[in-house]
DNA sequence: CCGTATGCATTAGGAATTCTAATGCTTGGA
DNA sequence: TCCAAGCATTAGAATTCCTAATGCATACGG
């Protein structure tokens, strides 16, 4: 059978004006007139068929019974106070973040690791996954979004723009002087991938090449375009933080100074009814940092 | 600084939603609409900042920390339920009863000797005191009062109606047969004390007596009468409990058969607004019998 | 000893909360 | 595919809650 409870605000009431002795006392920490605690003491004592303080002109005292019961209140008032409190406080779990293989491998991840040695109390759990996973589903925490930042119902914290330069093995340009000519580059084969199509025109005109835009070849994914490229199979368009680690152990070349910066970025994103964690708004500030000391 | 709470009868609705896990549930656990247990989790889903539950078509389950959240809810409201259930059960400890020395003296303390004999259970304490006690002052718990029942703010159970039988010493009434006529009685010297000075009128008329009734002697208090009347001074009327014990030890006889009920009585009175107490009952119970036995 | 200040009670009316009925939406199941 | 089930939303009604004004009894200071 369901729990008989009295109006949990005359309860409020009630205590306050026991613990405190004072109507008034109650009604200044209840933020109401004193009437009002007059009235929902009034309403309580009816509700339960007897009195709870004695009256007298200008006062009021507590029965003993009424004591005991207002300690009680008391109790089971802070229990709900300290656990609301716990509620609003961080959560303290590891950080599930939800991570692109393609970005996560070639960034991030080592990236996480730096982190990890930074800032030991915060433990970040890092799950690769090709899928967008739903941040709402309470499976993981965060996740690393590649995007216009503009998910509707989550939030989303900004950790790098996309800054492309074209990108080659050395193999493929044996033959040629470094940095080349957009012309020049745009004679390469050109590697790209569905929904990024048009960012060779972006940069080619950046690079001020105004001749006809050569067809780029299509890759389903963008891991195939990687995949390619690292295979000396033609030139890509890539971040700058993404390539930094194959361009430092010479396994692919900057074909160009010229970098453009695409309309999309990577996020840290998480959902925006979850309840805050600070932990996750210093991981955000972290890679921001860590992302810019790169470019 | 003061407690900060939600609003409770929000967190009333959360618990019962998270424990049963279904809005429609909670609703009819607290006997309101589906639509009201939505509302009252939105709002506290607004005031905290956070969402609590994680919404699919036609199910709600709530978030691993609202659990947590709801369980210490739970326990707190669990812990008011209780300590409710505690104030409005009866009081524990033994019931103050005030007593008048005239009546208690004479009937009541020794009734409460065979009262605690059979009612182990129930310890009354009972003191003496000319002054009427002030039933709320919490200073006894209830009292033995004469009157007519109706004091305003109290509760009173008739214990036993005031049948009075005119009585006196032996001594007094040496020379007469018993029982006495009422114009003989009328002779007699006729105690009263003020307040009750017309029931000697009230006796000898319904006595079937239509002389002139005499003046009676007045005494300051009811005390300092019995007194007189036992010193032989003179005839007094009084309830048949008072003068039972006199009357068999030899020390006061009746004068006649006739008695007449007076329009005041003995009854046990208690705060009207003081938390009830069964076993006063069974004390203004078991006194109304004991008092029947007796007339 | 009187006048003033203090704290609670009461009243009436207004403000805020809470609830409901109706309806829409989405989805799991027949 | 259609229905049933459960939650969300809306608008408005019902209830609760609060306040301002005032009264009352009493303690306190002069």
């Amino acid at each position: 059978m369901p729990r008989r409870l009295p109006n949990l605000n005359q309860l409020r009431a009630f205590e306050a004006a026991a613990r405190l002795g004072s109507f008034k006392a109650a009604a200044e920490e209840l933020n109401v007139t004193q009437a009002a605690v007059s009235h929902q003491i009034k309403a309580l004592e009816e509700s339960l068929g007897f009195a709870l303080f004695r009256r007298t002109a200008r006062s009021v005292e507590p029965l003993e019974a009424a004591l005991s019961y207002a300690d009680a209140l008391g109790a089971s008032f802070d229990g709900i106070a300290e656990a609301t409190d716990a509620l609003a406080a961080a959560p303290t779990g590891p950080i599930r973040l939800s991570v692109a293989p393609f970005h996560g491998n070639r960034w991030l991840l080592p990236e996480l690791e730096r982190f990890a040695k930074e800032h030991p109390e915060i433990v970040v759990e890092p799950s690769l996954a090709f899928e967008m996973v739903d941040l709402t589903s309470g499976e993981v925490d965060a996740a690393v979004r590649y995007g216009h930042g503009n998910w509707p119902g989550l939030t989303a914290d900004l950790i790098h723009e996309d800054c492309l330069r074209p990108v080659a093995t050395r193999s493929l340009i044996a033959e040629h002087e470094l940095p080349l000519s957009a012309a020049e580059i745009a004679k390469l084969p050109l590697l790209a991938d569905p929904g990024h199509a048009d960012q060779w025109e972006q940069w080619l005109r950046a690079a001020g090449y105004d001749g006809p835009v050569p067809e780029a070849k299509m890759f389903a994914a963008r891991a195939y375009v990687v995949d390619a490229v690292m295979s000396g199979h033609g030139a890509h368009l890539l971040d700058v933080r993404i390539t930094a680690r194959n361009v430092a152990e010479g396994q692919l070349i900057y074909l160009s100074d010229t970098s453009v910066t695409s309309d999309v970025a990577y996020w840290l994103v998480r959902d925006a009814a979850s309840r805050p964690d600070p932990r996750l708004d210093v991981l955000a500030e972290w890679l921001r940092a860590a992302a810019a000391r790169i470019a």
